[in-house]
DNA sequence: AGCACGCCGACT
DNA sequence: GTCGGCGTGCTC
């Protein structure tokens, strides 16, 4: 083998679904170049791979022994993209959420910086010489036309041509044709653009010839010498003329310069001092900020209803982190939410502050991602995604709204950036910073047991009253509108008579639940998903809601044949509608997902209803999130038990928290507000606890029942879904791997390792997408139990044949859990 | 995930 | 006999 004994080795994890990281042999040649964090590309098969630096080894690293080690082939990058302590978190991720380490690491860069070359087969030179000489076959024909071509390309233009794979072997068995490697999209980068400098001045008298000239010099020397050749080409007539002429003369450069994508969702505030702490935000400000100086690692809760000054403190305390020459992470669950944030620490961070959402374009978020890299931006307020943000010296985490549901992945890698964020800063030794209105249990109790320290902002600014709140008991109404009760009705009125706003709530989009034959009980579903279709009242068409697939409504039904078919339940449309009817001059806006295509729809709706351009808001849960209204002072909940229908252990935490933080949405300005809360179970406790706006005593009675029944915070969850396309195989590997499970289950007992195995069972969403879902939950009582449960279920799982004709995921802390 | 290998049935 | 299908296993 090889005697060189300063060969050195680089472990490499492939942006791919590989399971485990692969060593190479680092050529003489780029072992100046290698850092953990850059990007190489490596020989992986037959193919070329793009993968991570994860560690470099002086030694033969042992888990290879007995492989042909093969050489990196080319350096990527000239300095690392992931800093070390971000690949040490996206470690613990693929370890703690099961999903391979190249993948996770892509998801932490931006898109397409993670991508592989494609490979595309082209004629050698003798291939052109043999091409030339006879018009050989189709498939050489094929390639003499083209340049490159990859294997998806030439199926799709040869499609009579059967394996094709094969052939093209054979072609380059005989070196008639060979393998490019090439990236297909262009790599996002800086945008470049051309800007022209000013050298000298030019000769004087050019300059009193020529206006354009004056111009030129004169818009240059005002804006100190450089400016964007897009911008003077409008204001200058015949630039590219002057340009060329002053380049030959040596007065000026044409320099390629790099544009920062700017992208701003807020209004610009304008700038003003930080206002001085109240005695209870400051005492919350000084628990923390010796962390902060410090460096160390403590988890804080801080449990602060809507309105009661958290930002002002994330503000300071992010100023105390950038001013110790640290960077800062703040978590904010969506979009919407972060504009008003985002308004706040650009008034106060200015070009310091990169944001991070998904309304970001490519380009946009290309930008920030680079200049949080260098160090350039060291305030990053984002969502969930923004804990894979490379923020170098990373001083200070926040998360917003922590209890909100956004912040778990729902597919793919599905990870909590919560966690994920609680993770990286006891990994950095870095205080965190958990804010809520109405914490998740799990923080709950995580403060109880003095995991978490707490700390409490109590009332809200100004001492504003909590809003007035009344329940309708929709039972009693069933003569009246089973949508707008007389209460709401009358406020509603009252409401709109004073110029004052209102926001009615709930949880269903479309205008009618779903149709009904009254005849047989026909209910039309989605022939991809198995849930009914809903009906749109504007489209005059149902819909599904998981696949976006529509159809009319049936003119017959398709069961009995009788033609009477109604539509039943309602949804936002509806409501919109009844509004219409009892106050027809209103402006009324509807937020939901079929007003809101693009998360800058939404901010702007919002902004709308912010600046009184309209009077009555009816929205779904994303317009429950902390937005600020100070004009609304009415807020109607027009279904207030739907969360509670849904067979999940979460479901009363859920709604807890969504009607609480409803409610606050009422008079958040001067006004009081009121709240009206219709329900049809006015005495459970969820409803209860709302009235009476006590978040604590539900706590408590929730962790009581939880800990009963053996829930979440009290043990941990982990769902194992099954799909494939076809019924019968889903099945019966749902099946397979519960006996499986089961196995692993009763041999672990020797090692101290106890779970319990639920399930198989149909998913609640048995089909979505084409796909049957089967799913298994598994009960553990730590985590150590869970991971090594898993890792043996998984490496089992490998070699059974049923398994490997399904697709198999696995969601560790499930949001759902049925 | 790709991609190759290898084992089987169906066609020249 | 090969061609072409898909199941199985590996990629440093």
């Amino acid at each position: 083998m090889s005697d060189s004994q300063s060969e050195r080795f680089a472990e490499v994890a492939v942006f791919s679904a590989l399971d485990k990281t692969l060593h190479y042999v680092v050529p003489s040649h780029l072992c100046e170049r290698l850092q953990i964090g850059i990007r190489v590309l490596v020989p992986l098969g037959r193919r070329e791979a793009t993968g991570l630096i994860v560690a470099l080894h002086e030694r033969r690293p042992d888990a290879s022994a007995g492989i042909a080690l093969r050489p990196i082939r080319a350096v990527l990058d000239s300095s690392p993209i992931v800093p070390e302590d971000l690949i040490c978190l996206c470690k613990w991720m693929a370890s703690y959420y099961f999903y391979p380490l190249g993948e996770v690491l892509q998801t932490a860069l931006p898109s397409g910086t993670g991508s592989s070359p494609q490979t595309l087969f082209a004629l050698t030179s003798t291939g052109k010489e043999k091409c030339t000489a006879e018009k050989d076959s189709t498939l050489l024909g094929l390639l003499a036309e083209r340049d490159a071509t990859s294997l998806e390309e030439i199926t799709r233009a040869l499609p009579s041509e059967k394996n094709i794979r094969h052939k093209l072997k054979v072609l380059e068995e005989k070196s008639l044709i060979e393998r490019i490697f090439r990236w297909q999209n262009p790599q996002p980068g800086p945008k470049k653009i051309k800007s022209l400098q000013l050298l000298a001045p030019p000769e004087s008298e050019q300059m009193e010839r020529s206006v354009p000239l004056r111009l030129l010099v004169q818009l240059l020397d005002d804006a100190g010498g450089t400016l964007p050749l897009r911008v003077l080409r409008q204001t200058v007539p015949n630039l590219d003329y002057w340009v060329r002429k002053l380049q030959k003369q040596g007065a000026v450069q044409v320099l390629e310069t790099v544009e920062f994508r700017e992208f701003q969702c807020a209004q610009s505030l304008p700038p003003s001092p930080a206002p001085t702490l109240t005695p209870h935000q400051k005492k919350v400000f000084e628990a923390i900020l010796p962390h902060i100086e410090q460096s160390s690692f403590q988890p804080f809760l801080l449990f602060g209803v809507t309105g009661s000054g958290k930002t002002e403190i994330y503000l300071q305390l992010v100023e105390k982190t950038v001013a110790a020459g640290k960077g800062a992470l703040i978590l904010v669950p969506e979009i919407a939410l972060s504009t008003q944030m985002e308004a706040f620490f650009r008034q106060r961070f200015g070009s310091r502050l990169a944001i991070w959402h998904s309304g970001l374009p490519a380009g946009a978020r290309y930008d920030q991602w680079s200049e949080i890299l260098s160090g350039k931006r060291d305030v990053v307020l984002g969502v969930r995604s923004a804990i894979f943000m490379p923020i170098p010296r990373l001083g200070l985490i926040i998360v917003d709204e922590e209890h909100d549901a956004s912040y778990k992945q729902d597919d793919r890698l599905r990870y909590h950036a919560r966690d994920a964020a609680l993770m990286r800063a006891s990994m950095l030794g870095i205080p965190i910073l958990l804010g809520s209105a109405t914490p998740s249990l799990q923080s709950i109790h995580h403060s109880q047991n003095n995991r978490y320290t707490t700390l409490t902002l109590p009332g809200r600014i100004f001492d504003r009253p909590l809003p007035d709140l009344q329940v309708v008991d929709m039972r009693r109404e069933m003569r009246g509108n089973r949508i707008l009760s007389k209460p709401l009705r009358e406020a509603l009125e009252e409401t709109k008579q004073n110029g004052r706003q209102a926001l009615l709530f709930l949880n269903r989009r479309g205008f009618a639940t779903f149709y009904l034959c009254n005849s047989c009980g026909y209910v039309p579903q989605c022939t991809a998903c198995s849930v009914s279709l809903t009906y749109h009242q504007k489209a005059d068409r149902l819909r599904c809601h998981y696949c976006g697939w529509e159809q009319t409504v049936p003119e017959a039904c398709p069961q009995c044949g009788n033609t009477i078919l109604t539509p039943h339940g309602f949804g936002t449309e509806r409501v919109e509608e009844e509004v219409r009817k009892l106050l027809p001059s209103a402006r009324i806006v509807r937020i939901d997902r079929d007003t809101v295509n693009h998360p800058l729809d939404m901010v702007r709706s919002l902004d709308a209803v912010r600046q009184r351009q309209a009077d009555v808001l009816i929205g779904t849960q994303m317009i429950a999130k902390g937005h600020d209204f100070p004009n609304i002072t009415l807020v109607g909940i027009i279904n207030g038990d739907t969360a509670l229908q849904i067979a999940d252990f979460r479901a009363g935490e859920t709604m807890v928290q969504l009607l609480m933080q409803v409610a606050g949405r009422a008079g958040r300005g001067e006004e009081p507000g009121r709240v009206i809360l219709q329900t049809y179970n006015p005495t459970h406790y969820t409803i209860e606890s709302v009235v009476r706006m006590d978040y604590s005593s539900f706590c408590a009675r929730e962790l009581e029942s939880r800990e009963k029944l053996q829930y979440p915070p009290f043990t941990r969850f982990l769902k194992l879904l099954v799909t494939a396309s076809d019924e019968t195989t889903t099945r019966l590997a749902a099946m397979e791997l519960g006996v499986l499970c089961r196995e692993v289950a009763l041999e672990l007992r020797d090692k101290d390792c106890h779970v319990a195995v639920l399930g198989p069972a149909p998913a609640p969403l048995a089909k979505l997408k084409s796909r049957y879902r089967w799913h298994l939950f598994i009960k553990a009582w730590t985590n150590r139990e869970m991971q090594l449960f898993t890792e043996t279920v998984l490496n089992r799982g490998k070699n059974h044949p049923a398994l490997r004709r399904v697709q198999l995921s696995v969601d560790r802390d499930p949001m759902m859990s049925v």
